[in-house]
DNA sequence: GTCAATACCATTGACGCCCATGATTACCCA
DNA sequence: TGGGTAATCATGGGCGTCAATGGTATTGAC
């Protein structure tokens, strides 16, 4: 299906195991890596976690920056460098490495939040704030998403 | 057809599922996700409805913005990370999740809300309410739409 | 040898699938 | 045109399966 949607609250067990929810490794299972991508979000105090063909993709945006600029440099210390593969066990289950944890403050559970072409790792109550802001952000200032044509079924010329 | 129209009330039995109205099942037929995309409203008491292709749209739209802007930020949060893929089984049902059910405030049956490209579930009473208000401003301001010319019906050559 | 990572197994609880029933609608044929 | 019949749809309940979770064993690295 390719987006991830909805959130998820799983359990971390004594050993920093999680399991990914079904969903997520079924938009995932078409993938090469068995796995998932994370790092530490440079916004958020949460996990940024993506395929391996959106790694691509940012990798391939970045090049239309220079190649040498001070924000390649950035863009590249911010997510590549910090970039970790984890890959699933047979029962769908990562591993947690401490740093990433500790950055995102979580320690018995853990909530995987969709947002389409990622998504994020979150300790359940920092999401469950974060939300209730935009919320009232959203109440208070109706976000508008102006939509593009539909994509025309046949391709064009 | 490929439009959602009219109201439909539904039953919601004890275990929480309701039938999706046969003639919105038929719309979101031709998708390869069997179900439909739900999330909750952050306007009104009720639930947002669609297809897995108006994600998508969605999506793609979003994508336009910045890939770390906050606006994208928002818009995901509220919209991806809220919405929950909701698998009809055999007979055409679909299990409400509590907090959605909590949201719009629906406990023995719910309304099926034609919108066109999309839908919404609303709890009856309250629907009727909403409508009521709607129509009264209808009245006192009354809404336009420019028409938007035939397309054309001549295939590309 | 110790520790950590990963594979293997076992449990449970939610959810998906199956069957049955009733009611309404659409259809067919006299 | 009216009656009868078949099909579709909404609804209710029981049961099996799979995902999430916790624990144990095995392997490999330092």
């Amino acid at each position: 299906m390719g987006l991830f949607l909805s959130t998820f609250v799983n359990k971390v067990d004594r050993k920093g195991r999680v399991s990914v929810p079904a969903s997520f490794r079924a938009t995932l299972s078409v993938q090469p890596f068995q796995g998932i991508i994370a790092y530490r979000s440079f916004a958020h105090a949460c996990i940024e976690g993506c395929g391996m063909d959106f790694m691509e993709r940012l990798s391939d945006s970045a090049q239309n920056l220079d190649a040498f600029s001070p924000e390649q440099d950035d863009l590249s210390a911010l997510i590549f460098a910090d970039a970790r593969q984890l890959a699933w066990d047979p029962e769908g289950r990562i591993l947690l490495p401490e740093d990433v944890m500790a950055h995102a403050g979580i320690t018995e559970s853990c909530a995987f939040v969709g947002k389409g072409q990622t998504f994020q790792i979150w300790e359940p109550e920092s999401y469950r704030a974060a939300e209730a802001e935009i919320r009232a952000r959203a109440l208070a200032n109706r976000p508008t998403l102006p939509l593009r044509p539909k994509a025309p079924s046949q391709e064009p010329r």
